[in-house]
DNA sequence: GCAAAAGTGTTACTGATACACCCATGA
DNA sequence: TCATGGGTGTATCAGTAACACTTTTGC
């Protein structure tokens, strides 16, 4: 019992990191700590302190556990059934985030307890949890189509075979491989390096980079832009 | 002063409600009663009881203020900056609803001291309800689109001009009506009725239905169905 | 018979889909 | 030289956008 007769609310958060070498789509958790559940997997949350803003709770939470700061972070929804926590009358409001996943955060997240998971291979969760992460994935494969939210999964420098391969984890279907790359380079928005990534085959692929700040410049001006195929 | 340090947990509630006579999309406010901002307009809404599922307090509070039950309602975006009401620390779960609005309803709301605007000749609301209602504004635009969201503010007969002027309030802009009829069309969720509506014209336009069961099978199979053109 | 709103069809264009081969390189 | 993954072009089809006239009927 958190406190009888008083409502509490609180932060959880969908970490959603994409590993490039497993081409594997990936959710973190942790073992929760405290009672009720303790010991049992758990997104990542927290109470929201009086005082605090909730964005404010969310992007510290979020730094408490992976020890990062100014990545994409968004209010999904909030679950407020009164019977939703035995612990107490808890009110949730669920964020999600998109972060560049490479050996150092696996690292840091073990550090606290937590774990990446494939997404499609999830442990049992506490509470609400396993549907808050079907509305974070529904959320995702809409929002990929809608918003650049693929490369905040991916390093700076991207190939295309990689960003297929993210695009192919996220919808869970392949797509066809020119028609991807005609759709992604029609928004004029990948900016082409010289240098090519050698690691995925002898001839090497070449690296890209999102052009953020062009397409702040056409969001602004109120244009749409689509960056995959259905 | 709600309560000193402790947190509340409030719903509030944006209503669209559309008027076919003066084709105009119109928004429920209501002259707040307590203090702080007493007599100020703002968004119907109330707190969240111990024991309470948030959307039943969500149809509590739409209930309430008009009488009205099992009609579109939906949570949209929850406002937590902890300086965002003086009166106290309030979280505030926004919810959206649309309603079918006849001279009964707006005697209704007119009894419990509400009234109806136009969405675009607001008046000044307290807190950060002029956002709440630009969001609710974004979704609708957003979401007459990609969901059968005109049928819930129109009556159960309602004619293709009515229609074709629901979605260029909505949308801010002339559509052109042919091309519009076809899209409708197409969907095949529309039954035409054998009666016409006399009182727009001389000749009538015929009245027509939406077909909500089929629209629910198409959906449950997946299908994803467009309503207008942009 | 005329004013006022309802209703209808065709063409041009744009974007989506489907599909198969050559290229560069390291081993 | 060959195996491996990277990269490219075209033809068809579907859906969107643009556009103007005829129909009905109450007055």
């Amino acid at each position: 019992m958190y406190n009888a007769d008083q409502m509490w609310v609180a932060i959880d958060c969908l970490v959603f990191g994409y590993d490039v070498q497993e081409e594997k789509l990936k959710v973190l958790l942790f073992k929760r700590k405290i009672e009720p559940f303790a010991g049992q997997w758990s997104l990542i949350g927290g109470l929201v302190h009086y005082g605090e803003d909730i964005y404010s709770c969310a992007e510290r939470v979020l730094k408490e556990f992976t020890g990062l700061e100014n990545v994409f972070l968004e209010q999904l929804h909030t679950y407020g059934k009164a019977q939703r926590d035995p612990g107490g009358r808890v009110i949730s409001i669920l964020y999600w985030s998109l972060i560049k996943l490479d050996q150092l955060f696996k690292d840091i997240a073990q550090a606290h307890g937590a774990k990446w998971f494939d997404v499609d291979k999830l442990p049992e969760m506490i509470l609400d949890h396993p549907r808050m992460v079907e509305n974070g994935k529904d959320k995702l494969k809409f929002q990929a189509k809608n918003a650049p939210l693929g490369f905040e999964l991916l390093p700076e420098n991207f190939t295309m075979p990689q960003l297929l391969q993210l695009y192919q984890a996220i919808y869970g279907q392949p797509l066809d491989d020119r028609n991807f790359r005609k759709k992604i380079l029609s928004t004029k928005l990948l900016v082409k390096q010289d240098k090519k990534d050698k690691s995925g085959s002898k001839k090497g692929a070449f690296f890209y980079q999102f052009d953020k700040e062009k397409y702040q410049e056409l969001r602004d001006k109120g244009y749409h832009i689509e960056f995959a195929l259905k």
